[in-house]
DNA sequence: TCGATTATCCGTAAATTATTCAGTTATATC
DNA sequence: GATATAACTGAATAATTTACGGATAATCGA
């Protein structure tokens, strides 16, 4: 294939999708090697920058960063200045853990992560509104979480 | 406050959050504790269950699972049942990521993730478009990542 | 098909790291 | 101010990671 990655390592990857808190060992296990095969590839699948990092997945209730909304942001030029000073600033914001450029009837996605509707509306007044760039903002909250998953499909 | 999280927790959680690859001592030097008490802490963190996981995070573009979509999915009712149906099956999906139910003009926000759009197409007709409940779905692509993260501001 | 090259694999040993523990200091309670 | 509770520390021990030398298997050109 043209990643270059084996059954063994697609395998490995997976389990550290999933859970990258095992030792060696253990998914040594799980994919039928040695721990020096196990230990020797995934330092190359870090090494080739298919793993980028490892972090820790908290739980967003228990540290109160619960709500959480969706934006839709569309700017009122696409002048590549327009743009540039958007993509600047909005990524400055720690509320917004992700932003993404979209095709479609909108030009930006924002995810928002806050304490409560306060603080989102402290969020709103002061950072995000003050955005000379953008014409208007369609914001949708999360009721529920059906599925949240950071593994990709493999 | 109200999570029972002191200073230094949630110095961890931070550090945890942005590389939990890191050894107890270099954790430890961050927060200016020894490494026994950083170790407790970040033991407690996990028992306690404000940190649910660590987990790798992949190159999607190396993985070949790039070309990621966000779709906005209206059902046709809202019964019971007809909520309780589609929230089974969606999550049942390997290419659907993420899924929340949303207050505001549509009633669901889906993460796709697929290798490219043939691959899109595939789990549209053959999965996606099969499920009876949805109304109709509005479907977006990521064109640029200006902000991928999965820490919360804390 | 043969031999040479390359890649993958494994067991072992050394280095590093995680974990436990006993004793100490700080903090809160009455 | 005495007591109880919680947090901290350094040091000992257990577990894990990492590097290394050599064996095995796969690849490829002649």
């Amino acid at each position: 294939m043209a990643t270059g990655l084996d059954d063994i390592d697609i395998k490995i990857l997976q389990i550290l999708q999933k859970d990258a808190a095992q030792s060696n060992e253990a998914i040594a296990t799980k994919v039928n090697k040695s721990i020096a095969t196990t230990h020797a590839r995934i330092k190359r699948l870090k090494e080739n920058g298919f793993i980028k990092r490892v972090v820790a997945v908290l739980d967003n209730r228990k540290i109160e960063r619960s709500h959480i909304a969706f934006s839709l942001v569309h700017l009122k030029s696409h002048t590549k200045e327009c743009l540039k000073e958007f993509k600047e600033e909005v990524a400055k914001f720690e509320e917004v853990m992700e932003c993404f450029q979209m095709t479609g009837t909108f030009d930006f996605i924002l995810r928002i992560a806050t304490r409560d509707m306060d603080d989102y509306n402290l969020f709103y007044n002061e950072k995000l509104a003050t955005l000379s760039s953008i014409s208007t903002i369609q914001t949708s909250f999360v009721m529920s979480e059906i599925k949240s998953d950071t593994a990709y499909p493999l």
